[in-house]
DNA sequence: CTACATCCTACCCTTACAGGAGATTCAAGG
DNA sequence: CCTTGAATCTCCTGTAAGGGTAGGATGTAG
């Protein structure tokens, strides 16, 4: 029988760990000294002791020693650790390629522009399509498809937060007349009017960017995007989506006009 | 101005975490109200939120990045952020190699065996080299060693916990009159006397196997050491010790015998 | 003016221990 | 047998990044 000190010594652990594996009822003392509450161990509780250690070197956790200790499905639960391993790897493969990226990036560009993987939720949206003639004709447009809608449906109510973007239908570039959807997410579902669509956009998983700073910039933002998909392993699954948060309805200077890039992604390895 | 829940939504973030960020001094809203406590935020504090999520997606911590939000050295952080991904996937390779050996085995064998890393620390031993005829010889010879220094040095103590082992000095497996060196750790230094040497032992990093049993069994255990250091890209740095913790001088029956293997290891890839 | 949704602070919970305070007990020497 | 210093005990606090809940205050719509 060993005290608690010897017995760490002979284990290669610390005594805070005896006592709280003792403590969790992971391993327990031979015996414990009613009067003292010293604990004393034994060779029995070395195998124990050797065995947990070697459960703990593969990353496991206390709570699911304690039912491999038992002996049950030893085999079934380190095959799910394994995957659990294997997805770690992925995971920290993904942040090393993120990383890497930014780091060859120009430092203005990874100062001004931050790359996330966000879940877009499940909404409704009211579409139109509409032809652009150019940038500054927007904000008489947009405007003008909320009045109709409002005149049409009085009850209707817009999203909280709001919600709305734009995608661009073109098979190129255009400078002007370049034909855009126009979406804005609402509380729930009407009909279709005039050339007013109602529908559902499906949850996604997107890679976003935000933007400050005029329109005309746009396209760093774009080029950062894309490069970004690129590089991490990912592949565009929609068109991009440019939903505005600050803009001329807000903020006069065109510096500090807000857009959030979205471009719905999945994984390719 | 956004209510926390608004925003919380925009940036796809709890309010939990929001208000987390606010006590933490990462992320303060842009104002708060004196009376009622609520949180306002605008859109400059979405832009840095952003910022924040696409630094908590590379496994930064909040702490690291309030320095990193400064903007300062953002480039020498990232690498060694990156290099501790790679550490990690170090980590997760090699315990996914110990797993699959451990699956790879048979059934009673890892119910039987399980192998540890363990650091062993330095330490003086006392030494002798012996001709054993047989392995039921031991029990008379050891404690004959154990005399002798003894009776040199009587005030000479032996560690505790104890650790006393042999290495086998032979090439090849022998049967009888192998020959072996006996090292017992003890306190400090001496002068050598007669054939018992008194040296120091480094420490080393070795892989540790528990047997329980006779010694005529110790072979299986020899063999899932071995095995085990060849499966997981280790490599043999020294001879095996065998260290004994209980024996014929305080348990009757074999089957009580505990024995621990330890063989000096390196990793290899 | 009344609901009801939202917001606030404050407290406890999570893992696998580490560190320390203060009290008790053990083992060795005189 | 007594003393002294080492070892051990229990209890408390702290960790990272929030999650969960309680109870009370506030905001907004009808």
């Amino acid at each position: 029988m060993f005290r608690i000190g010897e017995f760490s010594k002979m284990g290669k652990t610390t005594i805070k760990t005896l006592r709280y594996y003792d403590e969790e009822g992971l391993l327990k003392p031979e015996k414990i000294d009613k009067f003292t509450g010293h604990r004393y161990y034994g060779t029995e509780q070395l195998i124990t002791l050797h065995r947990i250690q070697s459960f703990r070197q593969l990353g496991i956790s206390i709570d699911e020693i304690k039912l491999l200790l038992s002996g049950k499905e030893i085999a079934e639960f380190l095959k799910k650790r394994k995957s659990e391993l294997i997805q770690t790897i992925v995971n920290a493969k993904d942040a090393i390629s993120k990383i890497e990226f930014i780091l060859n990036q120009e430092e203005d560009y990874f100062m001004s522009y931050n790359a996330t993987i966000k879940e877009l939720p499940e909404c409704i949206v009211y579409s139109k399509n509409i032809t652009v003639p150019s940038y500054d004709a927007y904000f008489d447009l947009i405007p003008e498809i909320g009045r109709a809608v409002k005149g049409q449906y009085p009850d209707l109510k817009c999203s909280v937060p709001e919600y709305c973007y734009i995608e661009y239908l073109d098979r190129e570039y255009k400078e002007k007349n370049f034909k855009v959807e126009f979406c804005e997410a609402v509380e729930s579902f009407r009909e279709d009017f005039d050339d007013i669509k109602f529908k559902k956009i499906n949850a996604v998983t997107a890679v976003s960017v935000m933007h400050k700073g005029p329109y005309s910039e746009l396209s760093k933002a774009y080029s950062y995007i894309f490069k970004w998909i690129e590089n991490n392993g990912y592949k565009a699954l929609g068109a991009p989506r440019e939903s505005y948060i600050d803009g001329i309805w807000n903020k006069d200077s065109e510096e500090e006009w807000l857009t959030e890039l979205q471009i719905p992604v999945e994984k390719v390895n």
